[in-house]
RNA sequence: CGGGAUGUGGCGCAGUUUGGUAGCGCGUCCGCUUUGGGAGCGGAAGGUCCUCGGUUCAAAUCCGGGCAUCCCGACCA
């Protein structure tokens, strides 16, 4: 059966809701596929169901396709299981609770490692059993300190969710590949442009993971990829290009100079160009920054137009505890002046010293000299003082060189719409998750876990894929393959139900729009929508003519309507 | 969690400065006309002005508390 726009919920606005700011959100409340039923809660209407079904399905033939056994656990969870992995913490204000009549405690489940770790440890008890691959499709629920724009940052939202049991790093390996090749033909078939990136495990713990980014302005993420090769990572994770080793240059003896009222880099260059005959920029300047890692004080040294990543450094030193060094830690140690902290004599105060790989030994520095408003210039790596660790801690900049192949890199926006992580034996670990080996004894078993945001995926195709008019879904996405706009009242709505009818009996999913209103409101609102094919039934009807419509190309023809289905399917193919 | 803004029929907004009958456009319903690019005329329905309290003869408007929503940042698979 054809859907009758007469007789179906499709309610598009006229106008921009106020409250909408990216084009999918934007788009996606207009043209009536959804709507806001509290912050980042969203209601799906009919035709936005209908897309996020397709999303759905492509996502299960391709986990399917692998050999994925489709699961399906509550949103309910049990608490302790989140007290047992320690990410009850980890997770904190972001879980929903909920608490039952009798006291017992839930939470809306974030993700569910933990469930999925609970049965195969309860169900699964032979090597024979490995490997395998579960997963769902479920609502997730975060509460996000900030949801927004609209189903691309929910806090409730649809995630298949699939994990991986094997016997060994190999048989983990091999479903990791698996997991890339499936995400891969699902963003292929939902004609989303995309990257692999290389990312960092973050809450999830593990080693190896890679992100599927949807390159976008409205996206949250932020990676760096080479135009040369195929490097790509997101800036939390990128490494960096050392640099080439600084030449022994003879520089003059350290000098010590009197610089009041200029701590910060900003001050100490205006004070070079006022006082000192300036020559030398931020990135001429040593930043000396300090942290305090399990509570004792550890310089990081990166030049002086750089920042240190925390998160970068915290991952990089964990499981240490990285903290930054507060006013009061200061007044703790008076031997590190606040501002005017310098590398020099640190091993004699028992500080180590931490430096980005761009502070290499023989480069000079303007730096702190640690007393109070002086600094020091002439500073030589490895000779006035030495790195005790090199460490990857500074975002990459656009333009820096590719670690791989040393062309510029550049930075770009993206949506992150996938994450495939080896995790390892983290939950095993926790769960006992031990199966009988063929040996009879018992094998600690390794697990992978692979999300894809299908709710979330909806919203990144409707980023890339829209224009000024509206949305421009690709076939496999879209609510519709056809949409037949009747013009007139000459029998065009009952011939454009009739070709319908034709159109589905041929595989195709078709709207019709029947609706008693202007030619205007109904071309509008067929561009606004996004159907790839429109077909207009109007003032040649009579004659078996109508025009179609590509609403990508905005190319158009007159055809007979017999020849529609042709046309169409040829198009597809 | 910091900063900014907003809250008035279904949607988009004006009205708040200077307190005094709640308005406009779109949408919706009825009738007639109209049908290839958001039609015309006539009629109609629809509002606790976010909420609670205060000031006042009188509050959408002034004052205070609360809530909600959006944007920037922090956070965040």
């Amino acid at each position: 059966m054809v859907t009758r726009m007469s007789a179906t919920l499709h309610r598009t606005l006229r106008e921009d809701p106020a409250d909408a700011d990216v084009p999918s959100h934007r788009l996606l409340i207009r043209a009536g596929y959804v709507r806001r039923a509290a912050a980042g809660v969203y209601t799906w209407l009919p035709l936005g169901l209908r897309v996020l079904a397709n999303v759905s399905r492509v996502v299960r033939e391709e986990m399917d396709r692998i050999g994925g056994q489709e699961v399906l656990f509550s949103a309910l969870v049990p608490r302790e299981h989140y007290q047992a992995t320690g990410r009850l913490a980890e997770y904190g204000d972001l879980l929903f609770s909920v608490r039952d009549r009798r006291g017992v405690d839930f939470v809306l489940g974030p993700t569910h490692e933990e469930m999925f770790s609970l049965l195969v440890a309860a169900e699964v008890s032979s090597y024979r059993e490995l490997p395998l691959i579960l997963y769902q499709v479920q609502h997730k629920y975060r509460d996000e300190a900030r949801p927004r724009s609209g189903v691309l940052r929910g806090r409730e939202f649809l995630m298949k969710d699939s994990y991986s049991f094997d016997l060994d790093d190999a048989g983990l390996a091999s479903s990791y590949r698996a997991h890339r090749d499936a995400y891969r033909r699902i963003c292929d078939r939902l004609g989303l442009e995309y990257r692999i990136v290389r990312a960092q495990s973050g809450a999830m713990g593990g080693s190896h993971s890679e992100e599927f980014l949807a390159p976008s302005p409205s996206g949250e993420d932020t990676f760096v990829w080479c135009p040369e090769c195929d490097y790509a990572a997101n800036t939390e994770a990128a490494t960096i290009a050392p640099p080439a080793t600084a030449d022994p240059v003879r520089v003059d003896p350290a000098e010590t100079l009197h610089t009041p009222g200029a701590p910060g880099i900003g001050d100490l260059v205006r004070y070079f160009d006022a006082h000192l005959g300036g020559g030398i920029g931020a990135r001429d300047i040593l930043k000396c920054v300090v942290f305090g890692v399990d509570g004792a004080p550890v310089v990081v040294l990166v030049p002086g137009d750089r920042e240190v990543d925390t998160d970068r450094l915290a991952a990089a030193l964990a499981p240490a505890k990285v903290t930054v060094f507060g006013p009061e830690d200061f007044a703790a140690r008076p031997d590190l002046v606040r501002g005017y902290v310098g590398p020099q004599g640190m091993a004699g105060r028992g500080v180590p010293v931490y430096a980005d790989q761009r502070v290499a030994s023989g480069s000079a520095w303007v730096t702190g000299a640690n007393r109070y408003e002086h600094h020091a210039r002439g500073v030589v790596a490895g000779r006035d003082f030495d790195v005790d660790r090199v460490l990857d801690v500074v975002r990459p900049q656009p333009d820096e060189p590719c670690p791989t192949c040393g062309a510029a890199l550049r930075v770009d926006r993206a949506i992150e719409v996938g994450h495939i992580f080896q995790l390892g034996r983290k939950y095993a670990d926790v769960f006992g998750l031990d199966v009988l080996g063929p040996d009879g004894r018992p094998v600690r078993v390794t697990m992978g876990c692979y999300g894809i945001g299908v709710s979330r995926l909806v919203a990144a195709v409707a980023e890339q894929s829209h224009d000024e008019r509206g949305l421009a879904w690709p076939e496999e996405v879209a609510p519709y393959h056809v949409h037949l706009v009747a013009l007139g009242r000459a029998g065009q709505a009952a011939q454009a139900v009739a070709l319908g009818e034709r159109l589905e009996a041929a595989g195709l999913r078709v709207l019709v729009d029947d609706r008693i209103a202007s030619p205007g409101v109904k071309l509008t609102d067929a561009e606004l929508i996004g159907v790839p094919h429109i077909v207009v039934v109007g003032r040649r009807a009579a004659e078996g003519v109508v025009e179609v419509r590509d609403r990508r190309s905005g190319t158009a023809r007159e055809l007979p309507a017999d020849k529609v289905l042709a046309a169409i399917t040829r198009k597809q193919d």
